[in-house]
DNA sequence: ATGTCAGTCGTAGACTGA
């Protein structure tokens, strides 16, 4: 398949666990074919690269034992660029990896998620988006299109939220995370989904799984998408699909799809 | 503070992270 003329579906899902989640995300990929999928969490080293590959997807995975990791599947090849954020050479999370894909930057990013505030943790989410607000920054004068998925640990606005007041004292809902995300935007990157929906509210990719959050619809979005401007201009849709996060042994996590018209 | 789920270590259930 190409992208010159054509439309593409990029999707981005943290899973919690592949090996947990193998068959809703095979399932998922057999009903929405989508050009690329973003995986994060996928919680162990070993990533079943053979169940995709049998489906028609090429993998890149960067794993690490027990924690975090990220994998892009895509029907079209993968050249990997970076399977580390740059800017801290002690850091050896798997969280991010970035890839070129039909002369495309694709980058699959899982935020540090930072509980509790003022926590190491909390340090550690402020300095990685930092540095990927450097990267943001170099890839802005580069030729490529740049697209940058994944869950971003990061609820954006008051109404990306059931109800703020219960997240104020969440590292997602802090000034600092969410400053950060607002300066991204103005580097010029758009907000694929918040761009097409302006005001809708009640509008998430995550619910906890306790005291029914999912059914009371209190969750919260903090998986997007963000596009450089030569992308923006090609956005057609962009959906939170709920079907997954409805299922038997769902992941807290469903899947967010963006469309492209290259 | 609570709630639930997944992985680890190591064979039960406490622990960590989310």
């Amino acid at each position: 398949m190409s992208y010159h003329g054509g439309v593409v579906i990029i999707a981005s899902w943290n899973v919690n666990s592949i090996r947990a989640r193998l068959e809703h995300v095979t399932t998922w990929l057999k009903s929405r074919q989508p050009d690329v999928l973003l995986l994060q969490e996928l919680k162990g080293t070993e990533f079943p690269a053979d169940a995709f590959r049998d489906l028609g997807y090429e993998a890149v995975a960067v794993t690490q034992k027990a924690y975090n990791g990220v994998a892009i599947l895509s029907r079209s090849p993968i050249k990997t660029v970076s399977t580390a954020l740059m800017g801290d050479e002690a850091d050896s999370h798997a969280r991010f990896l970035e890839t070129e894909v039909n002369h495309i930057r694709i980058v699959n990013i899982y935020l540090p998620n930072g509980n509790p505030p003022g926590s190491e943790n909390f340090a550690y989410k402020l300095a990685w988006m930092d540095r990927l607000e450097r990267r943001m920054r170099a890839w802005r004068t580069s030729e490529i299109p740049v697209l940058i998925g994944g869950d971003f640990n990061v609820i954006p606005e008051d109404i990306d939220c059931h109800k703020p007041a219960s997240w104020i004292h969440d590292a997602l809902f802090q000034p600092e995370p969410r400053g950060r995300f607002r300066t991204m935007l103005g580097l010029g990157y758009t907000d694929a989904f918040r761009t097409l929906h302006p005001t809708e509210a009640g509008q998430f990719t995550f619910w906890d799984y306790f005291r029914q959050a999912f059914s009371h619809n209190r969750g919260i979005r903090i998986d997007h998408f963000l596009l450089s401007p030569p992308l923006a201009v090609k956005l057609v849709s962009c959906v939170i699909d709920k079907g997954p996060r409805a299922l038997e042994k769902p992941s807290d996590h469903t899947p967010i799809v963006v469309e492209l018209d290259l």
